[in-house]
DNA sequence: ACCTGTGAAGGACTTCACAGCG
DNA sequence: CGCTGTGAAGTCCTTCACAGGT
């Protein structure tokens, strides 16, 4: 998302859409529209269909080869429910009185994602960011290598950092298409964002990853998702605000459950992992 | 979102209630449920009072006194009934005829997101994105300092980064009381990431962006947000897939709307800004 | 005239609850 | 008998459209 999530997410929480002018339906009962070709698959469905990839793998690791929607479901930090329908609308992969079979499902999630071509990505804008995403070398599984770097700092050009020499902004339409690149990531400041998101549409790429405080605009056939940490402190710091100024929940009388447990189902995601985060020490 | 674009969409697709055995209401007629003490605004509309509260501050800056809600909401890629319904969930506190008083209104949007209270940051995980968090300083407007750095690797004890030492992680509980440190940033790897969780949470952090790909099990009392690439960059992919999938649209009789402009309103985003990303260098 | 604030309609996503298959 | 897959109900969010100030 973002989405969402920008969930956005988150995305949340998170969707761009605002300069279209939409269809408008006709008059009278509200038709199905026979817009529906492919399977539409909800956009807070596919966020978390990349989360249950990620447990997934990380059960495939530890040689399980079978699990229920409840297992998946709870080390995913969702509902059986709400799990059993999103894989619902990828296909019945599953197998009654039994479970999923893990490979089967990540084959399918992988396919509905298009992960089976892989993404090259551009980083934009070396700096403190920009370092760390070069060297985020392997994401969990199918990896979206990072291809191309550029800056504007004449002191970083053909520098390389994390294997890969930096390139002046300048080149960005040729470079990104020598080396095909289909995602670019902006960590510049914000005064730049804007200007070098044209290039990169210039350039032909129609996927962003936006680190930068700017509202990016673009046309309608790119798709931009945007992660913004100070967006992200602040809700938090709603939460809190919200949470001492509403003090003590009178006991709600007929419901003794609490005695929260501190952590359950701790395994799944901590197992052996190669999934390393985008830290490099330790 | 993520959701895409904006919301992350992100969104979205973040929240963490799983644990809590809900109430359930009594049978016959659904009541309205005497829950909604204090306002209670939408989860949604709260990520993008943080984006509003970001774009009026561009205004601030550059003089301009009122806003209204057509300008304010195409600035933060909104709709303007959106926009609005965002503003009267907070109050309301424009003019009919004329629009927003731009400082009144940031004046509000930071009292509802609890900004009047600072909160100290704490990362642990001091590794490339470790170092472009601590570097981070100065967030948009009121500030989130990072107060206090963990890791486990013992050359980096005692060395600072963007200004502060580094400590060891089991120095987590003394230290984060004795700097008031409210929200916790898990810059891990995947695999120490619940164990630092449950540390903080220990030292009475209430609030934790976890960027390590895992999924944290926390007692209900604790609010956690996701930052997750991977999952950022497989959304993406999964709407690049579905586009090539879906060729062409056959032109849709009686709409002839199109001719997208490739970027209008680019200047309250892009004005001078101290607003500066996370990126150091340029 | 213009723009805010908001009830009401509409749409999207979530949860329930159970039919149906292994 | 257990667990998946899914209509139906419910909840949350968005958009419409207009009443009501200025």
């Amino acid at each position: 998302m973002t989405a969402h999530g920008e969930g956005v997410r988150d995305d949340g929480p998170r969707d761009a859409d605002e300069t279209a002018a939409q269809p408008r339906p006709a008059e009278g009962i509200t038709v199905p529209e026979p817009q529906d070709r492919a399977r539409s698959i909800p956009e807070a469905a596919v966020a978390r269909l990349a989360v249950y990839l990620r447990v997934l793998s990380g059960l495939a690791e530890q040689e399980v080869h079978t699990v229920s929607s409840e297992e998946l479901a709870s080390a995913a930090g969702v509902n059986s429910a709400k799990l059993r329908k999103d894989l619902s609308y990828i296909g019945s992969y599953g197998t009654r009185g039994v479970g999923y079979e893990v490979a089967v499902l990540i084959g399918q999630i992988e396919r509905t994602l298009g992960l089976t071509q892989q993404h090259r990505v551009a980083v934009i804008g070396i700096g403190n960011l920009g370092h760390a995403l070069a060297n985020y070398g392997g994401f969990p599984n199918r990896g979206f290598p990072v291809a191309a770097l550029f800056d504007l700092d004449p002191d970083l050009m053909g520098v390389p950092v994390g294997g890969i020499p930096v390139d002046h902004v300048d080149d960005i339409p040729r470079v990104c298409a020598e080396r095909d690149i289909t995602i670019g990531a902006i960590a510049t400041p914000a005064k730049g964002a804007q200007d070098v998101c044209d290039r990169l549409v210039q350039a032909g790429v129609r996927c962003v990853l936006n680190f930068a405080p700017v509202v990016l605009q673009v046309p309608e056939e790119v798709e931009v998702r945007k992660v913004d940490l100070a967006v992200e402190m602040q809700i938090l710091s709603f939460h809190v605000a919200r949470r001492s100024q509403e003090p003590q929940e009178s006991g709600d009388p007929g419901d003794g459950v609490d005695g929260t447990p501190q952590s359950k189902t701790r395994d799944v995601n901590a197992g052996a992992d190669p999934v390393d985060g985008m830290v490099v020490r330790s």
